[in-house]
DNA sequence: GTCTATATGGAGATAGAC
DNA sequence: GTCTATCTCCATATAGAC
């Protein structure tokens, strides 16, 4: 029997969960690669032959939560239905995605400052592509008439940071919880308190 | 001439207000007592005077937007008016307190798992109690049937997580964009999206 | 109240064997 | 692909003079 080896896509998938895991509870600087490590079962050193880094990492776990959102959920956007059909759309599959990947976005929200320069830029283009596209569904339903006139910008970053909240409380991540909070939020912001 | 001196409450204040702005950059393990110190014009030992760790430093920062709000913001939930009313005090209250404190609120929001346990739970206890409070009002009024019937734990949560995400973007912090931002979310929350 | 000097520990990262 | 061993640097915190 020789050595336990994994090949190296699985190891990178495996490592990134890891380190979210640890990160989101400790905080990204909190953690070592020593604790990235001892929760997979290897060495310290052994990261490097995975990554070239500890931002690389970083790097990884802020992608699944600003590429994978962007190129999964904004296509909703594009269907076919009035403004408000596609928010709806889009606002269950952000949450979807959100619990699916849960601390994923504890991290990539809250770690950006930590990546370096030019990985920061790319992310926040991700981050920012997407609050515009909602911004702009949010624009169009308000000179069709669909939609009440609110600022546009104030209000997308209102719907999001609602949204993406989420990270920070839920517990469970069965469909009954996500049914609650999309229920719960959508009747929100659509309809409001009053009655 | 004596060597300049601050009296030390002062120093306290300028410490905890230079170490909001910096570990809300670049978060707080990133940060040193170095850093903190450059800040204000003095060596890293000589904060040790006036803090006992580094931590005690950021558990000053939680309390500034945990307690303070808990002190200032509920007692409007106690008085009279609507539910309706009282909810739409406190958030212009948070709003106007969020603005005033900026960069504390980053922290506050985001360093909690840095706390040592005693600090995280005191600070833990704030957070949940104000959530409580938020909760009750809006069950309160959906019980008289000024609002729907919706999940209030949910809708509090949500709320509270759409107040606080203005840390993350609000630029400048007059009162034109504190009305701005109070208007167009009570609009949203009380009378939601569709006219 | 602030300083200089320093103790002590732990971090990220590398070299090279297996 | 993972290991052991180690380099190098910088962090928090302390001691004691001024």
């Amino acid at each position: 029997m020789t050595t336990a080896r994994k090949p190296t896509s699985e190891r990178r998938t495996e490592i990134v969960s890891a380190a979210a895991g640890i990160v989101a509870d400790q905080g990204y600087a909190a953690v070592g690669m020593r604790d990235i490590a001892d929760a997979i079962g290897i060495r310290g050193a052994s990261l490097y032959h995975h990554f070239s880094s500890k931002e690389e990492i970083l790097y990884a776990i802020c992608l699944t939560v600003t590429q994978e959102p962007c190129e999964q959920n904004l296509p909703l956007l594009d269907a076919p239905g009035t403004p408000g059909e596609r928010l709806t759309a889009l606002i269950r599959a952000h949450i979807r995605h959100l619990l699916h990947r849960r601390v994923e976005y504890m991290v990539g929200l809250h770690e950006r400052p930590a990546l370096s320069p030019e990985h920061r830029a790319e992310i926040d283009d991700y981050v920012h592509h997407y609050n515009r596209r909602v911004r702009d569904v949010l624009a169009e339903g308000m000179r069709s008439g669909e939609f009440r006139a609110l600022d546009p910008g104030i209000t997308a970053l209102g719907i999001l940071d609602m949204l993406n909240g989420v990270s920070g409380w839920i517990r469970g991540t069965t469909c009954d919880d996500t049914d609650d909070v999309v229920a719960t939020y959508t009747a929100l912001l659509f309809t409001g308190l009053r009655p």
